[in-house]
DNA sequence: TAGCTCCATTAACATAGGTTAATGAAACCT
DNA sequence: AGGTTTCATTAACCTATGTTAATGGAGCTA
């Protein structure tokens, strides 16, 4: 896989209408007044990123919060070892950033990568810092999104503290349903914390199992 | 160990001083101003803790934020077979409570335990609820002290991924030094996610190293 | 002090998962 | 179509960790 750089940017006034509606429905949740959504849309940018492409890079500031609109994402690091650990996989509708590192303000400790060809949109740290100092919503939707955030990680450390690697493995099929045919099963081994040998033992022992 | 009930509560009138400054050392980090104390301070109590007991129970809605003067505390909760598992040990000077139950308001997916006769001093929830309602700066608090957590559950993470088990006992003397004295083997493996036989051979093996 | 309970350690054995290497299928390129 | 690359699978072997059970020390209680 090469890492070449071929992102292309799309300025704010170039945005398709559908993207931006596209966007809005991921954060239904967060229940966004009409005029702060006016201030976030003016702010936000596109990007066309490629196949294997970083959108952060391990040891780099985070420059943005981005939003997929399609492509599939994952965060991940090297251990000291130099093994890849994957942290997470993210696609179309989801959150993309190096949050955590924005929040302590210290340079990122994983790496995002386009696992396959994607579009985004993103708000520069910048201008989101922008928005917060005037528009104290946007302090509330930071700290609900970090709870989020939080409840995900407190699931992640249960399932690695209890689960066998079978286990984690149906656990993964159901909470990304159509990822295993989708991404390189030697990420879904490091996210499993597993060998990819060990994923295709998996595979073929649960083969077995139902038939 | 028996699971007893012999908490004995503290009204707040009845709290001394010098509980109440070592609590607000424990906050220092937060920068409470002066009359936010004044409110907050107001609605503590206190409660004394024996070896064993249970300050939160697994099922139930969490009833308070409390705060560590003596003792120490773990989090754990039971596998689908019935094993326990530790996912955080707390001690003089830290936050106790089932926040992220509180934060989605559902019941405790934890317990929480005294390993040692303890002092705390703790608000109900909703108490801290009414301090919420009428004093932003509450808010703040509750999602900078999210973020806290948040930042411990990635490296959690990150360490069950990564590291082996004698990697992750090395980092526990480290994050929670002294508790090798003072905690059951049997608790401290269940919190590395190993056997207490393994935890047994990992230790002979840093002697015979170190000699 | 004797007896009891708790618990860390150790040994012996069993199992899950890692490592290396070979194979073959699918995808991609020219 | 031929060649190349990528990658999932499998086998053989190795290591880390789990399980069970025995031992013995520390501390508590009568």
């Amino acid at each position: 896989m090469l890492y070449t750089c071929n992102m292309q940017k799309i300025e704010n006034s170039a945005l398709p209408a559908a993207w931006l509606t596209e966007i809005q429905r991921t954060f239904m949740n967060y229940d966004i007044p009409e005029d702060e959504w006016e201030q976030f849309r003016n702010r936000l940018k596109g990007l066309k990123i490629e196949r294997g492409e970083f959108l952060v890079q391990e040891g780099s500031p985070p420059e943005q919060i981005a939003f997929i609109l399609s492509g599939i994402f994952r965060a991940f690091y090297l251990t000291e070892k130099g093994e890849e650990r994957t942290i997470v996989f993210r696609d179309k509708g989801k959150v993309l950033s190096a949050y955590s590192s924005y929040i302590k303000d210290q340079p990122a400790v994983f790496s995002i990568q386009a696992l396959e060809p994607g579009l985004l949109v993103y708000i520069s740290i910048e201008e989101f810092e922008n928005l917060l100092r005037n528009h104290p919503f946007w302090e509330m939707l930071k700290s609900r999104y970090i709870m989020d955030l939080f409840i995900d990680k407190e699931k992640r450390e249960r399932s690695l503290l209890s689960d066998d690697a079978e286990t984690r493995y149906k656990i993964f099929l159901n909470d990304y349903p159509g990822f295993i045919k989708r991404i390189s099963h030697y990420y879904i081994a490091s996210y499993l914390g597993i060998s990819n040998v060990t994923l295709s033992r998996i595979r073929r022992d649960i083969k077995l199992q139902n038939s």
